[in-house]
DNA sequence: CATATAGTTCAAGACCGCGTGAACTGCACC
DNA sequence: GGTGCAGTTCACGCGGTCTTGAACTATATG
């Protein structure tokens, strides 16, 4: 088991055997944050990073780290952390409540956004890398001589495609962007009581 | 050191150390190599099928399995997966040289249009699957009842999402090929002494 | 100041995918 | 039939990533 609050808690109250993890997820809540947790793992991030998101989206009130641990049975050390990335990407924002003494967690609407950036930023970083290396072949291959010219055709075509490739991929997250806009206005105002500031 | 084509050899007759493996790779074609490797990568393949394939499409001609085996320091085991997998693929085929004995690998020259397919079926199924999880999800909290149309609302929201970036992709993939078509057409004809079937 | 709880950090370990290399099959040639 | 090489299959191990859990710091409370 992996809970981990009641450092000298009776554990054998409730029942015997350690209580089926997702402490109270409702069922539906449990499949939307799997949901969630797939999208994310799906572009590259960790796929736990997507269901701390989704729970604190879904709830809408912010949670603590404590119930977060408990909902998606994690460690403590690990929600630490997804909270501290999350928080960096500026997808999920620490809240202090009045007269409480604990952090809470409340999420941003701007999952997508970040998606699309990171994504953006990657992807594009990396097929540019990609050119940048197929040309520095092509040159290499010139300038060493005695390569077939077929070869440098190659090459070139190589490159060719690359561009090509990154063109579509910049395309795509722009149309991406702007068409989840749309959705986003009305994502937006299903934030709760905080103001969406970045 | 990975070679296993001398089963008997006596290996100490080059030189000492294993010789710095990629048998004879020009810079230039390394460089070549290693980028579709790591494009092919990125897309969720494996890093060694794409270079396998680089080095077909570069060569030119067809190469046998020791051939690839030594250029990339594959182990043969390893090589006969590989090929197997692209030529499933429809990405390499196999040809039998006229009185030879053993089978060569040409590369075709669809590696897009395979990355293309693959891609678009896997992402396009995945992001389906996630639509219908959150449908599922949002029938099943309205079933339960009880739970605050707030979150109903939420749960829609995030369908809705996923059904955008779901658009969003299929366009992407789209343009991919069709802008990738013309640099396809003058692709094509690098394809050397076999007839493109496929 | 002592104690308890919230939160952070990081080494150790679980987990997983890939490639290796050995055993095996198949085929050709002698 | 036997030898040798091409090709296939698969259990195992290596290397990477993610998570755990314990030690540690910070902060509040009596």
């Amino acid at each position: 088991m992996k809970g981990y609050l009641w450092t000298g808690g009776d554990p054998g109250s409730q029942s015997t055997v350690p209580p089926p993890d997702n402490g109270r997820l409702a069922p539906y809540e449990a499949i939307a944050v799997e949901a969630v947790g797939n999208v994310i793992e799906f572009w590259g991030f960790k796929r736990n990073q997507g269901r701390v998101w989704g729970l604190l989206y879904l709830r809408g009130e912010p949670l603590t780290a404590g119930e977060i641990e408990r909902e998606l049975d994690l460690s403590k050390g690990g929600v630490s952390m997804l909270l501290r990335d999350l928080e960096r990407w500026g997808v999920i924002q620490r809240v202090r409540v009045p007269q409480d003494t604990v952090w809470r967690y409340a999420a941003e609407t701007d999952l997508v956004r970040m998606v699309t950036h990171v994504v953006e930023e990657r992807e594009a970083a990396f097929v540019t890398r990609i050119r940048a290396d197929l040309s520095e072949a092509r040159r290499l291959a010139e300038a060493a001589g005695g390569v077939p010219p077929e070869r440098l055709r190659k090459l070139e075509r190589m490159a060719t495609l690359a561009e090509h490739v990154e063109r579509a991929l910049r395309l795509f997250i722009k149309t991406s962007r702007l068409d989840v806009a749309g959705v986003l206005g009305a994502f937006r105002d299903g934030a709760l009581g905080r103001k969406g500031d970045r």
